[in-house]
RNA sequence: CGGGGCGUAGCGUAGUCUGGCUAGCGCGCGUGGAUCGGGACCACGAGGUCGGGAGUUCGAAUCUCCCCGCCCCGACCA
């Protein structure tokens, strides 16, 4: 490819729109421009990157025994009616209405229109195992697009659907798909772990999310060092032991006893003179409405809720935070002076960190009044104990026991396992050898293509561009002739460099701009080409180009052995395809 | 949806508070010159519904009201 016969625009100003660096990059490098908020047009640049990171996808899926197949994006709401799902995903949807006012879905994701197909086809164990994916255009409502291709309102995605006739099969499933997505980022050059994630929506029962660890990550995960335990926040758990170890003392413990607090409506005033209660002393009093019914979460005042886990305990994901309003209503008291002494009509959901609490502080249900001496167990009538708190920084891993790390990831990648639930609503049944009906087992596996490739970027970069690895990069040789004069000697062996490449099978640009050299060093760097071939008067008097790796030292080399130069060093530093 | 910020040429911006003549600058773009290994230089030039609409005023980029769009923070996800 000749660089004046493909169309790269890049930018010398930072565009405004974009905040991020991986953002900024994608929009000066020329590999995409925006038409509105959430939407993208790939250029060229962008678009063989995101086509390499397709093939990678395309010959791990293939290779790990999955179908390729193309779904529609239009999807009709009846299969969402079916699923189940038609009410609780209304808020992703983007609708379309035909001439006759029908309504129409652009599809979101294909567990329906997939399920849907399989009910009509396979009708025999004999037919399973069965693994479908496609790499499509998802469409999502997004509350609000940002980052660029990182939250978009339409992106493209590889969805994989595996149906397995027993629970045990379909962990086999499972597993070759993540085994896949390891290879997938790895030869990504991205550095992603799988940590394992709550199931949210997807209503799967086990789950693995493919984490890139960055700072404008918009998930938390936590992890060990050893690397034997990483998980979502949302579902991480950690070691610590309830700091109430002695039930037995409870018993001698002073009665409750109510006193004045003015002005105390937060934790922390609680903890300040003159009544000094530690965070860790005090009943944190949370009032929530689940399926409109109110319910009071209990936590150490220290700890937060984690609204995940409470979805879990309580079997929806309808649930919110209650008004103030509906907090006095009740309880009949505001914020602040809350508390679950006496409380019998609503459920009750307390923290395994309260076990055996005694000597603790909460509200009195009565603005301006706490009490005091409160023993968790002698006082109150909790409904349920779980684990429903977030986890913090440096708490002891439950594996180890080692202190846990947190950090801010982009999620590329989620495994979910996840049961009969579509198979039965849409009736995908196989008769089993025993003749005998059982829904499939099923199993979905996305990546965020388009947002993999923006991890990339925001992953490897520097201040002058983009790092590409050499399996993605637009190309992976850049050839730049510092004179562009058909005649010239420097035009001529950048020429005849430019075809030996594209010989050996090297994806090469020949930099023939009538720019410049600053202006072509400037921009091979920003748009990472691994390698770039620098051919210009000055090194020819000596017989010599230059070879510069993105990240590498520069070399001067014979125009008559750069060929094999540069391919020995792409044999080197390119990423294989098996560890 | 709630909170904050912004909208002036392809891009980045000054001017807006405190209304006043042909709306200024840099990049990019065009022509010419000089130069020819790190976004260099000189000259000339093209390019603007000041997001849109209504209003106030002798006069609006500037003040008022309504609308639209974008960006950032929160609830959502690949």
């Amino acid at each position: 490819m000749r660089w004046t016969q493909t169309f790269i625009p890049t930018l010398k100003e930072t565009p405004a729109e974009a905040e991020i660096l991986s953002h900024r990059l994608l929009l000066r490098a020329g590999l995409i421009r925006k038409l509105t908020g959430g939407l993208y047009t790939f250029l060229p640049m962008g678009l063989r990157v995101l086509q390499k990171v397709e093939r990678i996808v395309r010959e791990e899926m293939n290779r790990a025994g999955a179908i390729e197949v193309l779904m529609p994006a239009l999807q009709p709401p009846e299969i969402w009616k079916q699923s189940g799902r038609y009410e609780s995903a209304q808020d992703v949807f983007f609708k379309a209405h035909d001439r006759t006012k029908r309504e129409w879905i652009l599809g979101p994701t294909h567990e329906e229109v997939i399920t849907t197909l399989v009910a009509g086809e396979i009708s025999s164990y004999r037919q399973l195992p069965r693994n479908f994916y496609q790499i499509q255009t998802k469409f999502r409502d997004e509350i609000r697009p940002r980052f660029g291709l990182m939250r978009a309102r339409e992106f493209v995605m590889k969805d994989a659907y595996s149906f397995d006739v027993s629970d045990e099969a379909a962990q086999v499933s499972y597993q070759k798909m993540y085994d896949a997505y390891v290879s997938i980022f790895r030869r990504c050059g991205l550095r992603a772990l799988p940590v394992e994630a709550d199931t949210g929506v997807m209503g799967g029962q086990h789950s693995h999310e493919f984490m890139v660890p960055a700072e404008v990550g918009e998930s938390d995960i936590v992890y060990n060092e050893a690397g034997s335990y990483a998980a979502n926040i949302e579902k991480a758990s950690s070691g610590l032991k309830p700091p109430f170890p002695d039930p037995a003392s409870a018993e001698a413990q002073p009665a409750v006893e109510k006193f004045a607090t003015p002005d105390v409506k937060t934790i922390e005033a609680l903890a300040q003179a003159p009544y000094s209660v530690p965070p860790s002393r005090q009943i944190k009093t949370l009032v929530y409405i689940a399926e409109d019914q109110p319910i009071l979460i209990l936590l150490l005042g220290s700890d937060q809720l984690n609204e995940a886990k409470l979805a879990a305990v309580i079997g929806t994901t309808t649930f919110r935070a209650a008004s103030a309003n509906e907090v006095f209503e009740t309880l009949g008291a505001h914020p602040g002076s809350l508390g679950a002494i006496g409380v019998s009509g609503p459920k009750i959901y307390a923290d395994s960190m309260l076990k055996n609490g005694s000597g603790l502080t909460t509200g009195a249900n009565e603005d301006g009044f706490h009490l005091r001496h409160v023993c968790v167990e002698r006082d109150l009538s909790v409904s349920e104990w779980a684990d429903l708190r977030t986890v913090k920084e440096g708490e002891p891993c439950p594996v180890t026991g080692e202190p846990l790390k947190l950090q801010a990831a982009i999620e590329v990648g989620h495994v979910f396992k996840l049961g009969t639930k579509y198979s039965e609503n849409i009736g995908a049944l196989f008769l089993d050898a025993n003749g005998k009906q059982a829904p499939a087992v099923m199993g979905c596996y996305g990546i965020g293509v388009t947002r993999t490739l923006q991890a990339v970027i925001e992953q490897d970069h520097d201040d002058k561009g983009i790092i590409w690895p050499i399996g993605i990069a637009p190309f992976t040789v850049c050839v730049t002739a510092l004179d562009i004069d058909p005649g010239s000697p420097a035009m001529q062996t950048a020429e005849s460099i430019y075809s030996a490449l594209s010989d050996r099978g090297i994806e090469v640009i020949l930099d023939d701009r009538d720019e410049r050299p600053g202006v072509k060093f400037k921009d091979s760097e920003l748009l990472g080409f691994p390698v770039r071939v620098a051919v210009g008067a000055r090194s020819l008097k000596e017989n010599l180009v230059e070879v510069k790796p993105r990240t590498g030292e520069l070399q001067k080399v014979s125009p008559d052995s750069v060929v094999d130069v540069v391919v020995a060093w792409i044999e080197a530093h390119q990423i294989p395809c098996t560890p």
